[in-house]
DNA sequence: GCGTTTTTCGCAATATATGCGAAAATGTAA
DNA sequence: TTACATTTTCGCATATATTGCGAAAAACGC
C-alpha cells in the first residue's frame, strides 16, 4: 500500500499485524511530528473508533475496522450470493479442497470469502482478508486476463519491480501470450505456483462485461493426475462461477 | 460514533450500509468543500485503499477495511483461543443455540466472533462486527458490571441520553444496584431484552483483573422454563468464561 | 476518433495544524 | 486516602499546509 502525505492516514498505516500496538511516542517519531501533535490526532482517531486505547499509553487498531469489514460483507450481495454455491461446489468435486472467492479492487486482488470442505487437508490459508499476489497464481491471472487493456498495462506497469523479480525473463509479449490463452479457456490452472504442492484452479466472474471477481478452488496437487478428474473439476468451478454471476 | 473535524474521517463516516456508494460531488456536498477538494482526499483514501473507485464516479469503501479486520483478528489471541472453546459450549448444551464473543471497546462492546449449533433455530443475528447496545442486554451488562467505577460512570454520563429512553424511570444508584447482583452471581441472564423471545446468558471474561470480553449463549426463551436446564447452562457459560480466559 | 464527463493540477489567499510549555488527569504504590 | 510519576490535554502565536478557482488533461462510451 503507497505511503501518504495525510498524517491521519499515515498514522494507521503504522499499525500491523507484527506491530499490533503503539505508543503515542512511537507514532509521533514515525510521522515525524511532536508529541502533543501525536495526541492531538490520536485523540481524534479513538473517538471515531479508528483507534482505541488498549492500557495506559498504548494503543491499537480500533473497533471502526471491524464495524466497517461487517458494513462491506453486508452490502456485498455477491458473496451472499456465492456462499451457497461455493459449498455446493466442494461437494460436487472433494470434501478436502478449499473453495475462494476474491474480488478485484483498484490495486489489488483479495480473498473475500472461503468454504471449506469436511476434511480439509491442510489448514486453510486463503481466507477474508488476504491478498493474493497480483501477478501470481490461478486467482489473479484469470482475473488480469479478463482485464480491459488499459487497465492491465497500469497495473503492469505500478508493479513491474515485482513481476520482474519473480519471472526476470518475461516479456510484455508473452505475458499478453499467457493470458489471452487463459481468455480462450475461460479459466486458469496453476501447480505450486503461490505454494508448494497446491494447485489451483480459477474461473472469472463477471458483471455485465467486466471481470469483477474469481471463483478458485485449492487442492492438492495430486488430485489432478487423473485427466478425467481435472475435466470435470475445471467444468465445476466455471458453472460455479456462472451461477455466481446470476447475482442481481 | 461521534463526528470529527478531520476531514479525511469525516469522508468515511459517509459511508454506511444504506448508502454504500458516494460520488465526488456528494462527498463535496457532504463535507461542504469543493469538488476539487472532495477530489484531492479521495484520491489519497484510494490510494491507500480506504476507498475504491467503482465505476466512473462512484466510490465505496475500499479493501484496506478488510484486510485490517484481517490483522486485528489475527493478533487477537483471544479469539484463536475461545473458538474451539465456543464450539464446546454448544455442544454441551443445546445444538440450536448461538455463542458470541464480544469484547469492550472504549466506546462500544462488539461481537468478535460467534459459533452456531448444528441446527439454529433461526438466522443468526450476532456475528463479527455488530455493536452490542451498550446498556441493554445480558451480554454489555456483565461487562459493564465488572468495569472500573470511573470507567463505568463515563460510559453512564456519555450516554445517559440512550439510557433514559429505554430505562426513563431508572436512577444510577438503581442501576448499580442491578450490577452489583451480577457481579455476585458472576453471570447475566435477561429475557427478551434485546430480541423478542430470546434469552441471552453471559459470563464476563477476565485479563489480569480487569474485564476484557464477555462469552454469551443466545437460546430460546423455553429452554429455561425448566430451572435444572438453566442452572447447568448458567455453568457451562461460566467454565467456558474460565477457560477463554487461560489465553496466553 | 469525437464529445462528454470525470479527474488532476497550479497558483495565490487564507484557514488550519503545529510545537512549546504548562496544567490537568490518570493510575500506582504506600 | 495521599503522594508521585506518567500520560494526556490545552492555549497561544507562528508557520505551514489546505482551499477554491479555473483551466487542462484524462478517461470512457459511442
Amino acid at each position: 500500500m503507497a505511503a501518504t502525505s495525510n498524517r491521519t492516514l499515515a498514522i494507521l498505516q503504522l499499525f500491523s499485524e507484527e506491530r499490533p500496538v503503539l505508543t503515542a511516542e512511537d507514532v509521533a517519531t514515525a510521522i515525524e511530528t511532536s508529541v502533543s501533535t501525536a495526541y492531538r490526532y490520536i485523540k481524534e482517531l479513538c473517538a471515531v473508533g479508528f483507534l482505541d486505547s488498549v492500557s495506559r499509553g498504548e494503543f491499537a487498531l480500533g473497533p471502526a475496522f471491524i464495524q466497517y469489514d461487517f458494513v462491506m460483507r453486508r452490502s456485498d450481495a455477491l458473496i451472499q450470493h456465492a456462499a451457497p454455491l461455493m459449498k455446493r461446489l466442494i461437494e460436487e468435486t472433494d470434501p478436502r479442497s478449499d473453495v475462494v472467492l476474491s474480488r478485484l479492487f483498484n490495486n489489488c486482488v483479495l480473498c473475500i470469502h472461503q468454504e471449506s470442505g469436511p476434511e480439509p487437508h491442510t489448514p486453510t490459508r486463503y481466507v477474508r482478508g488476504v491478498a493474493m499476489p497480483l501477478f501470481v497464481g490461478a486467482t489473479s491471472k484469470v482475473i488480469l486476463a479478463h482485464l480491459p487493456d488499459r487497465s492491465l498495462k497500469r497495473l503492469y506497469l505500478d508493479n513491474e519491480d515485482d513481476i520482474r523479480k519473480r519471472f526476470p525473463d518475461q516479456t510484455w509479449k508473452e505475458f499478453k501470450q499467457d493470458l489471452k490463452a487463459i481468455r480462450k479457456d475461460g479459466y486458469s490452472f496453476t501447480m505450486s505456483e503461490v505454494s508448494e504442492g497446491q494447485t489451483g484452479l480459477a474461473a472469472p466472474v463477471f458483471r455485465g462485461d467486466s471481470v469483477i471477481a474469481s471463483v478458485s478452488i485449492v487442492m492438492a496437487k495430486s488430485i489432478f493426475d487423473d485427466l478425467e478428474t481435472r475435466l470435470s473439476v475445471q467444468d465445476a468451478v466455471k458453472s460455479c462461477a456462472r451461477a455466481i454471476e446470476t447475482v442481481r
